[in-house]
DNA sequence: CGCCTGACGAAAC
DNA sequence: GGTTTCGCCAGGC
């Protein structure tokens, strides 16, 4: 079974709101959105949030059409599983990724979220997938 | 229409 | 335990 299907029924299931998804990212901003303001979660979460087998690769790759959407999408919450700021260079200017999560309270030490495990966030615990 | 790339992750070595 | 490789899926060229 095709786990990218999965996903999108899934996500139907969670977000009834009579808007389908388009596509995958749009599930990914979605969840995204979801994340509460001093906290962060990772790729895999997000991706495990979707359905699980969605590699996250994808996740991450969406949010670089995140910077289109007209809502902030808080990419800068969203690190990998390391807690490290991979995707602050794709930032203008990168250092704003981190910028924005010392403003919220978020210790970022070396690219790194500072007691990354307190501040993660699971998607799918919130969701109850 | 086919190959390459990509902000990850986990398994293998 | 650190480093390297493969896998995933979708979009871009």
């Amino acid at each position: 079974m095709p786990a990218a299907k999965k996903v999108t029924v899934k996500l139907k299931t969670v977000r009834p709101s009579g808007k389908r998804d388009e596509s995958f990212f749009e599930l990914v901003y979605e969840v995204v959105r979801q994340i509460p303001k001093g906290r962060v979660t990772s790729y895999g979460a997000v991706a495990a949030c979707l359905g699980t087998k969605l590699s996250a690769r994808m996740v991450g790759w969406a949010m670089s059409s995140s910077g289109k959407m007209r809502p902030k999408v808080p990419a800068h919450r969203v690190v990998n599983r390391n807690g490290v700021l991979t995707g602050k260079h794709h930032f203008s200017p990168p250092g704003s990724m981190e910028k924005m999560l010392k403003k919220e309270g978020i210790k970022v030490r070396n690219d790194t979220i500072v007691d990354f495990e307190k501040l993660f966030w699971d998607p799918v615990k919130e969701f109850g997938i």
